[in-house]
DNA sequence: CTGTTAGCGCATTCAC
DNA sequence: GTGAATGCGCTAACAG
């Protein structure tokens, strides 16, 4: 029970317990290797001088280190905490430690990370990856890599797909009476941003509605706040921004022009980040990070055991989540 | 540049550059014990064979992980994303990689999550702790250990002070012309809630306003909504709430009722976890979250460096961020 | 079942 | 300045 600062090794343990120390190592890795009585007394004597093994050495010597490297472009970006959490539990689960990593959307700062990581985890999972096909296909060769949000065929990923909740989006718009809209656009290097861009393209198109689209470059508050200018220009009635951060600007930027919300104008977020949460609340499209973050890091579990490396897809679609953005209507 | 499953190891430089392992090594980490065009071969040698130093042979060598761990509460409060995004950032100007834990509040888990990290890494980083001091004084006795928004004596730690920010608030809405203010406050458990609301009854009285409490019980959207009727019953014209999050819900309850902020009622939030990114956009106290991971980063790296054990309490203020919920003002 | 031995890949004395 | 040898703590054959 001491607070001892001396480094006990297998060997003090060995020589409390009276034996080898690969009976101890055994007595940790493999019990059902020993006789139930040896490994009693090893653990005991372990229990009794507080060894605990030494997770270097053994990673050295198996070259498995019991850790996950999770990166995602921005930590504070509202979509990711979720999934990272549940990424967490996942890998408590299978007793993994995680490392986190944030790119900060920069594609140099991502491989970096990737390259400090590596050599300490026994696989990856990169999150909405900034990083170009060939770098990932080059890291998924060192390591188990499975992608978040980013379709590259042979990786194992899991795809959230909005196509289905923005269909939703705009069929809902159609059937409001809207007969041209338009969709903000995010970062031009986000995959998601591309799917929801077409799905938008396609339903309005198959709904006969006229569509424009305002970039807003990065997905942010002000970028939206700033697109209304654009967005009022194109002579639209309503909106689908790429996320909900970009939804919230757009509503600002409309509340400075006086505009009403739903009234005159009418807004779509996506990713659901905000929940309730503001005035009026947002109408949005679901995002599934939680179930995205478990299934990755299972997944990846998953490949680690089992060397399988059959090429797997997991998609999750969405929903539309009508709040008072678009409708008013009742608590 | 290919991309080699074979494990290179420090060995085949030595023989593709024509020196011993030990040259090798050196080459990586004293260069200066080498002579330059020696270094430059090796150097030369590993790029070509794309070599890179083995991590976890050279922590078992060291002792030196090059690691850190920080653990949070709760990832998904909005609180600590930007704590920990700038604490990975600072982790990473010292190249060190950083392990995420999150506790989910609970102290058994955060004890469990302490063990499985303490190995590989060199320090750790407790914010809001949950842990009994015994169990932080243990842990900090095994390894540098540095806290956040936890005052344990002895135990270097940053604390943020919202108290100074609270009196802000006050005075501003004194200033204002307000009476009558309301503070809705958060869980009573809460070491902040008791910090805010002292702050909140000194700074009234003493600028002789008159303040009636009011609970939300829990902070959230949906507490600080349903504490408008409470709070419009006290007759009070301006409310400081616990935290952003009731201070958002009393916005949608105050506009549920057709009351104008900020012209009939002002609104004040705490830890400016939601930016601007409202309508409108939100008068609070700010939260130093950013500078507290930051600081607690580099007081780390630096206590791993100088071995220096002096009692470090690093306090931050916080201060009124002024936006549209207590006054109009202009872009 | 259990003890002995040989590395895992690197940093680091100690000689040269 | 550079090379050879030792050990970090543990696991994994290999014997017995």
């Amino acid at each position: 029970m001491r607070g001892q600062k001396e480094k006990l090794t297998i060997k003090q343990v060995a020589e409390a317990a009276g034996v080898a120390r690969s009976s101890v190592s055994r007595a940790f890795t493999r019990p059902e290797m020993l006789s139930p009585e040896t490994v009693r007394r090893v653990l005991h004597a372990a229990e009794k001088l507080g060894y605990v093994p030494n997770q270097t050495a053994r990673a050295l010597s198996t070259g498995r280190h019991g850790n996950v490297a999770l990166i995602v472009p921005d930590i504070a970006n509202p979509f990711f905490p979720p999934l990272i959490r549940a990424a967490q539990m996942e890998a408590d689960r299978s007793d993994f430690c995680v490392f986190l990593g944030n790119s900060d959307e920069d594609p140099k700062q991502e491989d970096k990370l990737v390259g400090r990581f590596v050599g300490q985890v026994e696989g990856l999972i990169l999150a909405s990856s900034r990083l170009s096909d060939e770098r990932i296909r080059a890291h998924a060769a060192q390591r188990p890599l499975v992608l978040i949000n980013r379709d590259v065929e042979g990786i194992p990923r899991v795809l959230i797909d909005s196509g289905s909740g923005v269909r939703e989006a705009v069929a809902h718009l159609a059937e409001l009476g809207h007969q041209h809209i338009v969709y903000v656009a995010g970062p031009v290097t986000s995959w998601s941003n591309k799917q929801r861009r077409l799905a938008v393209r396609k339903s309005a198109e198959r709904l006969g509605l006229k569509v424009d689209i305002v970039p807003a470059i990065v997905p942010s508050y002000d970028a939206g706040r700033e697109a209304v200018t654009a967005i009022m220009t194109t002579g639209a009635t309503a909106a689908i921004a790429f996320d909900d951060l970009t939804a919230q600007g757009i509503l600002a930027g409309l509340a400075d022009r006086k505009i009403n919300v739903p009234g005159q104008f009418g807004v779509i977020g996506c990713d659901d980040v905000l929940g309730a949460a503001t005035y009026p609340s947002l109408t949005t499209v679901s995002n599934r990070s939680v179930e995205a973050g478990k299934a990755a890091l299972s997944l990846l579990v998953e490949l680690l055991q089992s060397q399988s490396a059959r090429d797997i897809r997991y998609v999750l679609d969405t929903h539309l989540v009508v709040r008072n953005t678009t409708i008013v209507h009742k608590e």
